[in-house]
This record gives structure tokens, C-alpha cells and sequence, in this order.
RNA sequence: GGGCGAGUGGUGUAAUUGGUAAACACGCUAGUCUUAGGAACUAGUGGCGCAAGCCGUGGAGGUUCAAGUCCUCUCUCGCCCACCA
């Protein structure tokens, strides 16, 4: 790293960051300045951020990006006067610390305990806010008794059950996998390619909330981004489920379809190899063995993960018909490896107007349809010689006969209400979105809270034994078998049924990461509640909060798991709130200067503590909220820092420019620099636009130091710079003899009659160019402004010999004068 | 393939939402002070041009007295999702 030392100006004698910070910090312990009150007389703010997950390498510079913001925002709250809960705690459980016990032969208990302490030492220097009364850790029996509490709850409602169905294995981490954890078919924290293996599985029904979980994105103040990003994981669509059987046998099935419109081009159908069906479809014809071995290479090739989604296709006849499902026809039943076995029925039809089914058909020569075509007529020619794949919303439909000459989007709903009506199929509503698998095969998490008795088969722990706490064993290394490291230890999965007292095994599966961060916010409104997971008042009172600011990787993970275990709270009446997070605000990362993430293998890391210690914390902050848009990715610059500093430094030294003379001097200019930045700091605060309230600070303290600073307008500069910078601004508080701490402070008002100024710049445009300017009174009117401005020599230059055609004239802006 | 977003000086970026493009900061140039400067302060700093002036917000059109901002087309980059019938 370049040094950062060299820029430290000679004026550092005087303002010393490194005795100024740690002793306010000191005093703020001290006097529980953080500390956020119990008492429900004052309006609540609850501002979050997404709790870290406590990794070894410690904090560098980018993480606290978010951390500062909500610093700001939080203590710029508390001079608004409210109650302002800015709580912090860890996401300790997961595999990184369970790997580093495994290679270091330690325990991740105590791995956790350093690394817990490394983090909030930083965070302290960096000097956020956070009241740690109420800190929580997802790893501490005292916490997880309530994610187990909520498992039990979810069991019962029988909104939590068993699977047996093939699962995302992960063969490098032993463990199975929900879809969310997987990133391009591989594992999202190790990269390794996942294969399906069929095990005995936890899964949550988040899919019953799907709906609820669509509909109310509509109401929440978060980006637009991550908005679409749950809409489309969620994957809403609506069609029909049509109703078949099969020739010659007993079979009844059901195919679904989004885009029934070209119903009537429907030539064959396919089902996924891995379906049950098939084996039913060819028992005892003569190709039951060929297609039964199809069937195992292309399964085996999906197993594997070998099978290319754009360059295999393959498929083979099963010698099945589907009976005259719509009348004009049986239909052939193929295999087809592009078909998904868990989404729809896992059955589809297929037509020419689909553009894979189009492609099948080409390579396997089945006999296509066209129903819907293109106005013009060269392109509908090739469509009818299937030549070319077509399907557009402006096609024109041409059977059934009734829709004759409808556009292909102008059907649909009528088309649908024609399906039913005839009985052929009914309404049917599908969503990508998947049952959360909610088992991992490891030791690091919380321990499921399920006996399997003998007799009475699954019994949940009573809630008065939770938790079920998280046993010592001597090696973490995962079984591979589908087994938790936790079933070798017999002494505690050998355990009594509950329910009869009989011979029962605990269950030995984890539940994932995700766990504990799916309700954690509530936690923090009541940490100490050994009764309740949250005391209803205090719930009624903080819910729901108010700001959440994150990195935009949880946009379909947590943020969505934290909806839906929500959503099920409050149906269960321990929420008051039907959504978790009003206001969502995203983070930018932080990259090293080399434009790349910051990470060891780069070497472009940048350690906050380094920072803290050559420039300062104050500076430290200043500069992450001055760099750029927050929630732009943005390079770190050590280079650029230095300006910060200054900018510090130059408010420090504003101190010499203060006498206790006859109060505040007269400076109407400077006042009303003043004061419009009040305006713009306040606003732009609630806006997150930090760096250009960063800006207007540095524009006023350019202003003031070319006048004669009263105190009070000092202390005014001082009270917006508190947020950003708090240590020198308490300092420079103290020192002006103020005795209560700056960071209780009401916020500065800005006077609005002090922000008007009383003239305006005019400018005087000749043919749409900008000739000349000039100030004139506010208000002023057109035909003055004129005068004015023709006897400009800059402008009459412009217009010498020339006829004037129009004017514009736009008050207190511009004079836009047009000429021949 | 689908969705979202972004392209402005040497650099990070700003622009009252259609009204003097480049505020603020980094860097750079010159000067002052200094034993010294990698400190501080002062002045300058989009490009071309001696100048008047012309050009300038990825590109091409358009609307308008006026476009970074609105419209049409287009190019480039980033992120997320992706066999979802």
C-alpha cells in the first residue's frame, strides 16, 4: 500500500486525530451516549444494517460503506429527536469458520469468539454508533432457541416437512443445497458443480407464500432492481393445465401451458426423462428397453452435470399417444431432455411456435402446424413451409376458427376463457420458485429441533426444551453420507420420544446460514427476552424498520427468506407488520484501486486500521461518504482521501477565526451560503446523496474562511458536520465550552427568508447561445431585463444589423433572443 | 435469450429535473512563505486557436428559443437471472 503518512500536513500537530478519537470514544462508553432508551414516549426510528457474517480476515475499507451511512443517517435521526434503535450483531454460523476448525483443528466456537472481538474493535474505531446492549449472535443457544422456536412453529403448521425427492449436492462441501445457493449449476461458496442426489431433506414450504410474497413487493421503498430480481425469482405465471389421457392405457395426466394461444399447433408431447410416468408410458412395448436406457444416459448425464443446456437436445419416441386431446388428432409422446421434470407437470406440449420445440422437432422430423402468422406475407410463407420460427405478439391467429384474425397478445385471456369453457382444461397458476431446502449435512449451524421416534415418527422438541443446543464433538469433517458430523455422537442423538418416552434419534441435520439472519431484526428490539422471541409491545412499538441498507447478493436470498418467515410470523400473530423492511437502500462495493475486488489474492486490500491510524476515523468517513454516489461500485483511492482530510483540518483551523465578540457578524451572503446549505445537507441526508451534502460542507467552509465566523454559525457548520465526522466536531464542540455532548443537539433549521437572495443572474441567449449575463434585481420584468441587455456591448456585438425575430423570456433565468 | 442499470475533463464525479455543462475534490502548472517541502497559502487548469471565436456530456438523427436531461435508432460496458413451455 502507498503510504498514506506523506500527506499528513504539518497542521496534524494541532489536530490530532489519534488523542482526539479514542478519547471521545472513551467518554461516549462512558456516558451511554449510544445507549437506546427503553421508554416509547418519543417517535421510533429503527435503521439497520445487514448484520456481517465475522469472517478472519477482519473488516477492510469496504465494508463499512453501508455501516457510516447508517451512522450518519442514524445520529442525524437522534438530533430530529427520535428514539432511534441502530443495533449491530454477527451471522456467525456457516461453513468458512466450520472449514477453518476442520484445517486448523480448532473450534469454531472460539474461532468465532476472535474473530466476533476483531470486528467489533473495528467497527468501535471507526466510531459507529452501535448500541451493543442489544448485540446478538446467531451462534448463542440464547439466540438460536428462538430460529429453533420458529422451526417447531412452522412444523406444526405443517408448513415445514420431509423430502425424499433428488436435491443440489454439493460433492466439496458434503452438504445438500437450496436452488437460492447455487450460482450457474455450482456451488455458490466453493464453485464446485453440483449434482442431484436423492436424500432425505427438511424443506420449507415458502412456495404457499409465493403469492403474498409477489404482490406485496409492490409496497416496499427498495430499489427497482432488487424489486424485479424477486419477481422474477418468484416467477408468477399464469396458463392453463390441460386435461389428457393416454391411448390404450389407463393413464391420466395433466400438461401445463403459459401460452395456450397456439393450442391448436400442438403436433406431439414430451415429458422429462426423470418422470415417473415414463416407466408406466413403455412397460411391456417393444422399445421399453431402448427407451429406458435413453432415459438412464440422459439422467446420468444431468446427475453429472455434463448436460449442455444449449447444444443437447435429444429425445426418443416412447410408441405413446395422447387420446385426441383437442380433437384434430392423437398426439405423439416423446422423451425429451429439455424438459424440467419439477416445473408445471413436468409434461408439456408442444408446437411449432415455441422456438425449442421448434428446434425438436426440426432435428427428430415431426410433423409441425402453424397457427399463427406474420402480416407480411414473405415471412408468412416461410413460416407456413416451417422454415423459420415465429411467434410475435402482433402475429395474426388462425384457428380456432373464432379467433381467426386476433393478434397473438390480444387472444390470450380469450383464448384461456375458451379452454375452459369447453372443458378441455382449467386454470392454472405456476412460480419458479422452489420449497426452500432447509437441511445441510454439517455441523455449524443450529441443530433442527426433531426427535424420530420409533412409534410416533417425527415429534418436534417441546418448546420448553429448547434449545436444542449444539453439541462439543471432536471431529467436524462431514460424514459425505447424507449424515451430519453430529450422528456419531450417541450419547446425544440416542435421545427419549417425547411423546411416549420410547427409543427415538434426534435429528442430526443443521439448518442452513440463512437461518438465523431470517428474523434476527426482531431480536435486536428485545435481545435479552428469555420468554419470547419479542415482547409484543416492544414489537408493536419498533416494527417494521424503518431502513435497511446491504449489498444487493441477498436480493434474492435472505431478503426474500426474511419476507417469507416474516409473512409467517405475523400470520402466527408474533408480528405486528406485514413486511420486514419498508426502505431498502443498497451499498455500491468498494473495489481496490486496481479496479478488482478487494481480496488477498490481489493484494489490493486495504485495512481500515491502517487508515484510522494515519488519517483518522473522522477522515475515514468523510472520504467513504464524499467518493461517490453510495450506491455506485466505486475504486478506492488513498490518493483522494487526502482531501478529506484537508477538508478537516481546514474546519479545525476555523477555530483561530472565533472570538466571543458581539455576537454574530454581519454577512448576508454568507448567511445565505449557510443556510441554503442547511437546507441542502437535511435533504440530502434522507436522500443518501452523502457525497454532495460532503460537497456543500466544503463549498461552506471555503465561504467561511473568507469571513469573520460568528460562534453561533460556527457551531451551526459544526452540528452538520456531527454525523459525518463526529470525534472532531465534539472536540471542536467541547473546546468552543459546550458541555453536553454535540450528538444531542437538535438539528440546525434553516431560515427560509435568508435563503432567498435578492438578485438573480440573468442570462441573455442570441440564436441559442450564451452571449453575456448579468444580475438583476429578483423579479425583475421582461421589458427591464431587455434594456438591460441590449446595451451590453457583448451582446449588442451579436445583434448589430440584425432584426430581432423573437423573444424568450423566462423570469429570474434567461433571455433567449432570436434574430434573422 | 430475459431483466435492471450506466456511458460527462488527466481522475472521482456535480448539474436547481429542459435554462451559462464540468460545482466539490484529486492531480497538474506557476507563484508566495520556508533551511527544506512530499506542508500551507495565492492564482490558473475541458479541447483547438496568438486572438476573435469555434467545438465539447458514447454515436446518428429529431423535438425546442434552449437538450447531459425529452423522443427514435444505434454502439459499448457492468450486474442479476437463465431449458420455467
Amino acid at each position: 500500500m502507498k503510504s498514506v503518512k506523506k500527506n499528513i500536513p504539518a497542521v496534524a500537530k494541532n489536530y490530532d486525530h489519534q488523542k482526539i478519537e479514542p478519547k471521545w470514544r472513551k467518554i461516549w462508553d462512558k456516558t451511554s451516549l449510544n445507549k437506546t432508551s427503553d421508554k416509547t414516549d418519543k417517535p421510533k426510528f429503527f435503521i439497520l444494517d445487514m448484520f456481517p457474517y465475522p469472517s478472519g480476515q477482519g473488516l477492510h475499507v469496504g465494508h463499512p460503506r453501508g455501516y457510516i451511512a447508517t451512522d450518519v443517517y442514524s445520529r442525524y435521526k437522534k438530533m430530529h429527536g427520535f428514539n432511534v434503535l441502530h443495533p449491530m450483531g454477527w451471522d456467525a454460523f456457516g461453513l468458512p469458520a466450520e472449514n477453518y476448525a476442520i484445517k486448523n483443528k480448532t473450534n469454531p466456537v472460539a474461532q468465532t469468539v476472535i474473530n466476533v472481538k476483531r470486528y467489533k474493535e473495528q467497527m468501535e474505531m471507526i466510531g459507529l454508533n452501535y448500541d451493543w446492549n442489544r448485540e446478538i449472535n446467531t451462534t448463542d443457544p440464547a439466540y438460536y432457541k428462538w430460529t429453533q422456536w420458529i422451526f417447531v412453529q412452522l412444523l406444526k403448521k405443517g408448513l415445514a416437512y420431509e423430502s425424499f425427492a433428488p436435491i443440489n449436492w454439493c460433492p466439496s462441501c458434503k452438504t445438500g443445497l437450496a436452488n437460492e445457493d447455487l450460482e450457474n449449476g455450482k456451488c455458490e461458496r466453493c464453485g464446485s458443480v453440483i449434482e442431484k442426489k436423492p436424500m432425505r431433506q427438511w424443506v420449507l414450504k415458502i412456495t404457499d407464500y409465493a403469492d403474498r410474497l409477489l404482490k406485496d413487493i409492490d409496497d416496499l421503498n427498495w430499489p427497482e432492481s432488487i424489486k424485479e430480481s424477486q419477481r422474477n425469482w418468484i416467477g408468477r405465471s399464469e396458463g392453463v393445465n390441460f386435461k389428457q389421457e393416454v391411448k390404450d392405457l389407463e393413464i391420466k395426466f395433466e400438461v401445463y401451458d403459459s401460452i395456450p394461444q397456439t393450442f391448436l399447433a400442438q403436433t406431439f408431447t414430451v415429458i422429462a426423462p426423470e418422470h415417473p410416468m415414463v416407466k408406466d408410458l413403455v412397460r411391456g412395448t417393444p422399445q421399453e428397453k431402448t427407451v429406458l436406457d435413453f432415459v438412464e444416459m440422459i439422467v446420468d448425464k444431468k446427475r453429472k452435470n455434463k448436460f449442455d443446456v444449449e447444444n443437447d437436445l435429444e429425445g426418443i419416441f416412447t410408441g405413446r399417444y395422447v387420446k385426441n386431446p383437442f380433437g384434430t388428432g392423437d398426439l405423439p409422446i416423446w422423451i425429451a431432455s429439455y424438459v424440467l421434470v419439477d416445473y408445471g407437470t413436468g409434461i408439456v406440449n408442444c408446437s411449432a411456435h415455441d422456438e425449442r420445440d421448434f428446434n425438436f422437432a426440426k432435428k427428430y422430423n415431426i410433423p409441425f402446424k402453424t397457427v399463427l402468422l406474420p402480416k407480411d406475407d414473405d415471412l408468412a410463407q416461410k413460416v407456413k413451409r416451417n422454415e423459420v420460427f415465429y411467434r410475435q405478439p402482433d402475429g395474426i391467429l388462425q384457428s380456432p376458427e373464432e379467433f381467426k384474425g386476433l393478434t397473438w397478445s390480444e387472444s390470450r385471456q380469450k383464448i384461456i376463457d375458451y379452454i375452459v369453457n369447453k372443458g378441455l382444461g382449467e386454470r392454472k397458476v405456476n412460480y419458479k420458485l422452489r420449497d426452500w431446502v432447509f437441511s445441510r449435512q454439517r455441523y455449524w449451524g443450529e441443530p433442527i429441533p426433531v426427535v424420530h421416534c420409533e412409534r410416533c415418527g417425527v415429534v418436534p422438541v417441546p418448546e420448553k426444551e429448547l434449545p436444542v443446543v449444539l453439541p462439543k464433538v471432536k471431529f467436524y469433517e462431514p460424514t459425505g453420507t447424507g449424515e451430519s458430523p453430529l450422528a456419531n455422537i450417541e450419547k446425544w442423538v440416542n435421545t427419549k420420544c417425547p411423546k411416549c418416552k420410547g427409543k427415538a434419534k434426534r435429528e442430526t441435520n443443521t439448518m442452513p446460514q440463512w437461518a438465523g439472519s431470517s428474523w434476527y431484526y426482531l431480536r435486536y428490539m428485545d435481545s435479552k427476552n428469555s420468554k419470547a422471541l419479542v415482547d409484543s409491545k416492544k414489537e408493536k412499538y419498533w416494527a417494521p424498520v424503518d431502513l435497511y441498507v446491504g449489498g444487493t447478493e441477498h436480493a434474492t436470498r435472505h431478503l426474500i427468506y426474511a419476507r417469507f418467515w416474516h409473512k409467517f410470523l405475523y400470520d402466527t400473530g408474533v408480528v405486528s407488520t406485514k413486511e420486514p423492511f419498508m426502505r431498502l437502500k443498497n451499498q455500491g462495493m468498494i473495489l481496490g484501486s486496481d479496479n478488482r475486488k478487494m481480496s488477498k489474492r490481489w493484494g489490493n486490500v486495504v485495512n481500515p486500521d491502517d487508515v484510522v491510524k494515519n488519517v483518522g476515523a473522522d477522515t475515514l468517513r468523510v472520504y467513504e461518504m464524499f467518493m461517490g454516489p453510495f450506491e455506485q461500485e466505486i475504486s478506492w483511492s488513498t490518493d483522494n482521501m487526502v482531501g478529506s482530510r484537508r477538508f478537516l483540518e481546514r474546519v479545525w483551523k476555523l477555530q483561530e477565526k472565533i472570538s466571543d465578540g458581539n455576537g454574530p457578524v454581519e454577512n448576508k451572503e454568507f448567511e445565505m451560503i449557510l443556510h441554503r446549505t442547511i437546507k441542502k445537507v437535511t435533504e440530502d441526508i434522507l436522500g443518501f446523496n452523502f457525497n454532495t451534502v460532503i460537497s456543500a460542507l466544503m463549498i461552506l467552509i471555503n465561504a467561511a474562511e473568507k469571513v469573520e465566523l460568528s460562534r453561533d454559525n460556527y457551531e451551526i457548520i459544526l452540528k452538520l458536520l456531527a454525523p459525518f465526522a463526529p470525534h472532531i466536531t465534539e472536540e471542536i464542540w467541547a473546546n468552543l465550552g459546550n458541555k453536553k455532548s454535540i450528538h444531542i443537539q437538535t438539528w440546525p433549521d434553516f431560515d427560509a427568508k435568508k435563503i432567498v437572495s435578492e438578485n438573480v443572474t440573468v442570462v441573455v441567449q442570441i440564436n441559442g447561445k450564451p452571449r453575456a449575463n448579468f444580475e438583476v434585481a429578483v423579479g425583475t420584468a421582461q421589458a427591464e431585463v431587455e434594456k438591460i441587455a441590449y446595451a451590453l456591448p457583448e451582446v449588442a456585438k451579436w445583434m448589430a444589423g440584425k432584426q430581432i425575430k423573437k423573444v424568450m423570456f423566462i423570469k429570474e433565468k434567461i433571455l433567449s433572443v432570436i434574430t434573422d
